[in-house]
DNA sequence: GCAAATATAATAGTATTACTATCAATAACG
DNA sequence: CGTTATTGATAGTAATACTATTATATTTGC
């Protein structure tokens, strides 16, 4: 999978950025560099001033590329769900018995990434932990509708009905498929930042754990 | 409930505040117009400046009472957290059976605020927006091990643990109890920030169905 | 190979934010 | 009635979040 996915352009949504970043090295390494950053010292006290410094170049030049911290953010998520979405289909396509493949989904979309898949500028591993750190961030403004209605949350969404469906045919009965999707998606999140930082209210302590979580709750709760 | 909850003072940790708002008129008023104004405008356009315009009253007296607008955020959430304990356990002391008192909790901690439960100078309707919209804004930044060090957290993750002890009376042998409560507090309010504004990923669409949700999620999980 | 177009860097400047400090005015309290 | 605590007013600083302008590179298209 590695050489498939360094091949691939990821697509973002062209609202999100003032200049698409992968058309020029200062863009690669502005994202490159950002995800570096935030990661380090947090995206409420990341600013464009500072990304500057870090990758030797001008505050204004990056304003070419992001209108503000909370686009580049969005874009950043945007990636990453697009990255998801495309791993999710590279395991779920051939499976034909569809418990498999609601097990291999959840399994993709809830476990921990260790490992850095070979994308050149982007480090799968450390935005990764971006998005569990800082992903509710990218939806929970005053702006949330407006953008929605400009996608920039489409391919979340996208992601999330996707595995609806095979929640679907694993149980057509099911009257809540959308919730229990959502509320697994964004609650693995959520434990492996309780992992990290509340653990008196989590019972996951590894990468395992999380998903075995909610790998027994799906099978439990669509029986 | 009412009145006996109109004449309870909720217990904030005194590390939050520089000076307790509940000692002045001032401090009730940065409290009870806060709410509105976050309401309003969103945390992150939300100013002590702006607030003091609102009070008729001035910025630099605001910051008396609260360091900054993150540790007012991390009160009023403290608050919230205290109300639901006491909601929490009025409605479910004297109840033998676990699985209803279960069902009462998790009643109680998924379902929308739609009444003001005349607490003077506090809106828990508009209290409960602000926490759907802006509560992981509290936990989720780099700061997180230091305040969770200093008891910020506590009141949440007590109540969290309070409901935890009534599943592992349910069922002592589910081997998720913690993650299985955190995901279903926490869940709950994303369900509802859902249905208010992305409501392609969830079924839920007014109070009861977020409330039905998990109390069938639980119900089958732990049988 | 050179002119034109494009991208980047450097600098400056503005409005707002997030505070801190000081001092005067007022209210409360014993 | 005087002391103390509380609030208000004003001023000031450093950082943030930008925008605008101009100079300098770099690319590319003919």
């Amino acid at each position: 999978m590695n050489t498939i996915l360094s091949n691939l352009k990821i697509k973002v949504n062209e609202k999100i950025y003032v200049k698409d970043p992968e058309t020029s090295p200062l863009g690669k390494k502005i994202v490159e560099k950002s995800i570096l950053l935030i990661d380090e010292i947090g995206f409420d006290n990341f600013t464009f001033k500072k990304l500057g410094e870090k990758i030797g170049s001008n505050e204004s030049s990056i304003y070419r590329y992001f209108e503000n911290k909370h686009k580049l953010l969005v874009y950043l998520s945007s990636w990453y769900w697009s990255w998801m979405e495309y791993k999710l289909v590279f395991a779920t396509t051939n499976i034909v018995d569809p418990k498999e493949k609601l097990n291999k989904a959840i399994t993709i979309v809830t476990e921990k990434i260790t490992d850095n898949a070979n994308t050149e500028h982007i480090n799968e591993f450390i935005l990764n932990k971006i998005i569990i750190a800082e992903f509710t961030k990218t939806v929970q403004t005053k702006e949330v509708d407006q953008e929605n209605k400009e996608g920039f949350f489409l391919i979340y969404k996208r992601v999330i009905n996707r595995i609806v469906g095979i929640v679907k045919e694993v149980n057509p009965e099911y009257p809540f498929p959308k919730s229990l999707v959502s509320t697994i998606v964004e609650g693995s999140l959520h434990q492996h930042f309780l992992t990290e930082h509340l653990k008196t209210i989590t019972d996951c302590n590894e990468s395992v754990s999380t998903t075995e979580f909610y790998l027994n709750l799906a099978k439990n709760v669509l029986r």
